[in-house]
DNA sequence: GAATGTATGTTGAATTTTCAACAAAACGGA
DNA sequence: TCCGTTTTGTTGAAAATTCAACATACATTC
């Protein structure tokens, strides 16, 4: 089924982009190529729309996104196809089923992009090589931190789409924001239609609730800028 | 703040509590002891009704509840005082702050029964010891075990109260279920109240809608037994 | 077995959301 | 500046949820 090219060696075009990676947070470049060996990463390319991962594979690797675009599906319950999350160049994926010791993929992965991706077998890094190297026991501690840190974020979009009205949902999300960037004029890095699905309401019932909150002096907006009162 | 009474020694008591954590998970009990030496752990007595972590602590510390009862508590936007999470004797807590680098806790603990902890400072985890030990990759690898498993835990329950309808929420739990089980007939861990929380919706309206269900001929269900057919 | 309390089911009114359609504003390029 | 496009705001009707109140079923205790 995985049909690998490219082991080993001629990995520095990966480089830059794992230089931003939280997965190599700590890691000196130097250290990428030997840490690539040991981990047996695999480079694999993939064409717009060709699958990464299908739902039912083993869930032994974790992907990092090289370049491209790509998109984590799922089929619901009345056996649609939906999109769990959108992919772009750096990200990492599947990383929470291979942590987690799933047997198989509840989700396909596939590109929407000409893209290269780079696998790890999830085993070859939690269990610490031989040689015991001191990046390979950093990049664990590494994704314990990614992983906890995804785990707030969703309780955090959890605990904020838990309330029932557009209003609560939106001033639950805003004095978060308020709360985390420590200010009340802030910046939502979303546009009207996104900030709704984010908080799983409906467009235009939420721009009313917008502008019911200002004309009772809640809030002010502008855009995107928000500024709670 | 934190006033530590009993350090190292004389934990034999917690074992048994322990060896079912999956903190714990692949450790010998032979090596609890120099383990939670190693881990510099804290052993401390609460009351009922006492705080163990207050909102604004420095998240340094993971938390295992051994004994009695506690609840993690946080402050809504309204400035209620609102459940995160209930834990009984056994769970972990805390531990996704304490891992992804979070400076001070934005949750509350406190007892609800007359309860003992274990308190692990989560760098002494995480930055394996000099001595390299064993056990002590054991435990950082079940840490982001149980930290993947969490995070696709609270991503299921993201994309099934992410459904807006009453019916369509009820329909994505149940067949989630009916495909982790691989069964179509099968016990929720719920009564209707708590599945109504869980879905986020009113209970008289999933009462109702399940009525509906049933006489559509899509379920059958006898209390907490659900059959999809 | 009667009595009590809890859990579940049913119903209609009030509230809220969603949906569709359109208006207004903002944006970008020719 | 003009024009086309996208985003945002507004509105009313339809649909769904919530809420309250009560009915029924179930379980436990006396």
């Amino acid at each position: 089924m995985l049909n690998f090219q490219q082991n080993g060696g001629n990995m520095e075009r990966f480089f830059p982009i794992l230089k931003e990676s939280p997965l190599f947070a700590e890691i000196k470049e130097q250290d990428f190529s030997p840490m690539l060996e040991c981990l047996g990463a695999k480079a694999q390319r993939y064409q717009r729309s060709e699958t990464i991962f299908s739902e039912g594979d083993p869930a032994a690797y974790l992907g990092i996104l090289c370049s491209g675009a790509a998109q984590v599906e799922r089929i619901d319950y009345k056996g649609n196809r939906t999109i769990v999350s959108e992919l772009t160049a750096g990200e990492l994926f599947a990383e929470s089923f291979a942590c987690a010791g799933v047997e198989r993929l509840p989700v396909s992965v596939t590109a929407t992009e000409d893209c290269e991706v780079l696998l790890l077998d999830c085993r070859r890094i939690t269990q610490a090589c031989c040689n015991a190297c001191a990046f390979h026991q950093q990049m664990i501690y590494n994704l314990l931190k990614i992983t906890a840190q995804k785990s707030i974020r969703l309780h955090q979009r959890a605990e904020i789409i838990s309330h029932r009205t557009t209003r609560d949902k939106l001033m639950a999300y805003l004095t978060l924001q308020a709360t985390q960037k420590n200010t009340s004029r802030f910046t939502v890095p979303f546009d009207r239609q996104e900030l709704a699905d984010y908080l799983e309401v409906d467009r235009s019932g939420l721009s009313a609730e917008i502008s019911k909150l200002r004309k009772e002096g809640v809030l002010n907006c502008r855009k995107s800028e928000f500024e709670l009162l």
